[in-house]
DNA sequence: GAGCTCAATGTGAACGCTAACATTACTGCT
DNA sequence: AGCAGTAATGTTAGCGTTCACATTGAGCTC
């Protein structure tokens, strides 16, 4: 089965007996054709072992079968489970995708990241960039074609797929609330993260609204962070009973922390994480935790965007509910 | 700036008065241009705002300018990390990356997502998927351009970079042998593994190395599975004092499992993890471990790929030792 | 049976580039 | 002065599709 050169749509034509129009016409399934053709050409592609080329279908029509996405923090789970899950459903659709890392907090690495998916004339865009300002450069460095986001700032006349962070922000902390904490500290992710301030927001709103003092430590989402603000924190002399934190992975780096200080988890104090981590089930205590569906919201990103594509869109905003999981670090408070 | 329709070579020929082979000759770097012709059509090419067409190029020259990466289980930390290097290696040197995510376990997902792959003409092909039988498949379904993989097994006439196993689990197992272990248990990953085989071999060989006896559970990976296990396992009555895990996430069920039954790690029985996830440093009690280098291991089977492509390769096989990372998890064994 | 319609297929050009070869204009040599 | 040799540039054709339009022929109407 030595092919010593890949077939073309003339050969096939050829051996089918028709024009390469007609095959054409087979390869992009037009209704105008008579069945027997059909079949006829069908059977010669098979014969030659034809392969139609992208590269000269993407020439001729304009459309390249192209996505792109430009992710920033792939190495973290959530991230990842997204742009797999995307992949997948564009796939079924016979797109392709073409996955660009970037450093969201370099500009000049956005800037090059989008410029090395526009020279492939990608028919759409999908930003996983938390970070707004990458989400705002992304968006002012494309034109012509759809972009969705998730997880991250929009307007009501653009693409977007997100978890309702506010309305998990507010779960987490009226979870603490309903079980009797009053004095309840967030420890939130980092400045210009779409879903640090989201989530904050929840808590704050939240916390108001039982007449309760919201009280904000900044952090960075990272592990060790959490477990160097968990060394530090004073929590005897402010009476602090109960604690939101932005994500499983500063939730595990302080409880560590507490560990080491021999605080104990919940009875002392109460802890609410946010992402629902796959080890969260199994740490020392098993984390209370809000839980994102990260595949349904890949899924829907892309959906979207493909119906954007093909003009059959109908709706442009997507918006998941996290669903509180609670495990064994949660409890009433102790008697102070 | 209204860009009524992209500019091509001949417009930016026109505008800087050559012909459009000399602005091919300036997009490809062509040294028998002069330098000040050059800059002339530079100039055009910004003042245009022209795009070279990808589509065009991989057509006329038949070099696409695209890689493939078929990679399995995405979802977890260690293969996301290798394709989110391998794609900054690629994209340093003008490549373009499309991944394809399979389920390795199923034939059909395997050649599907090849099929897809081929269709797009790519010029190289890297295997991130560990499981033996999906490696043959694709090898197989492939032909003609030069295929990498990482993590599996491999013949000296292919190209491959992998972790050593084999000294990863000997050296996992003489860490506890050194601490004076002798009933040591391996919980190995599936069958069908390259990682498993190649964990257990070393750990079997350096047991019997010391007069030991090695005893092998089979397990799969998963983190309820170290769980399971945990709960399961007769610890007493065979008066097993360590066990080498062959990853740290069923090291973190398994240890879950520890505490609720309140054996204490690593006072009663010492565990060895491998890979060194993030959360492995705040687990309870830190896990000792075998850190893997996956940047380093994907941006060396890029460059082994790229080198290939380019005909510049040296050589075909790479390899990269783990680093046993000794934290608190492993101690002495008990006087029984 | 002329004229019309419509379904099925064919023809030629275009997409934007690179490859291969052709041409020009210098340079230096005898 | 004439000619070879080379550096710089130009010309033509083709890559494998799709697009827009042209052609064919069968079935229908009157």
């Amino acid at each position: 089965m030595a092919n010593p050169k890949q077939a073309n749509i003339y050969d096939v034509a050829r051996l089918a007996k028709v024009s390469h129009q007609t095959v054409s016409r087979v390869l992009n399934n037009n209704p105008s054709i008579r069945p027997e053709t059909k079949t006829r050409v069908l059977k010669a592609m098979e014969s030659l072992g034809y392969r139609p080329s992208l590269a000269a279908r993407a020439l001729a029509s304009s459309r390249s079968k192209m996505l792109g996405i430009l992710s920033s923090d792939t190495d973290f789970t959530g991230p990842a489970a997204m742009v797999h899950h995307m992949e997948a459903a564009a796939r079924a659709q016979g797109f392709f995708v073409v996955t660009v890392g970037i450093d969201a907090n370099d500009e000049e690495s956005v800037q090059s990241g989008i410029d090395h998916l526009m020279k492939l004339g990608i028919e759409g865009l999908a930003l996983v960039t938390p970070q707004l300002r990458a989400v705002e450069i992304a968006r002012a460095a494309v034109s012509g074609i759809p972009v969705v986001t998730l997880d991250s700032m929009y307007r009501m006349d653009e693409l977007a797929v997100s978890v309702d962070n506010f309305a998990g922000g507010a779960a987490a902390t009226q979870h603490l609330i309903d079980l009797g904490h009053k004095n309840i500290v967030h420890i939130s992710g980092p400045q210009g993260w779409f879903e640090s301030t989201t989530r904050a927001a929840g808590y704050t709103a939240t916390m108001l609204n039982a007449n309760l003092t919201p009280q904000i430590i900044d952090s960075d989402w990272q592990i060790d962070t959490g477990y160097r603000i968990g060394k530090e924190l004073d929590i005897d002399s402010k009476q602090v009973t109960a604690l939101f934190i932005a994500n499983d992975r500063m939730s595990l780096g302080f409880m560590h922390a507490m560990r080491e200080r021999g605080i104990e988890v919940p009875k002392r104090l109460s802890i609410v994480g946010f992402d629902d981590l796959e080890e969260t089930a199994y740490s020392s205590p098993p984390l209370t935790t809000l839980r994102q569906d990260f595949k349904s919201l890949g899924n829907r990103a892309m959906n979207l965007l493909l119906s954007e594509i093909s003009g059959t869109a109908t709706k442009k905003l997507d918006r998941l509910v996290p669903e509180l999981i609670q495990r064994s670090s949660t409890a009433a408070p102790p008697k102070l």
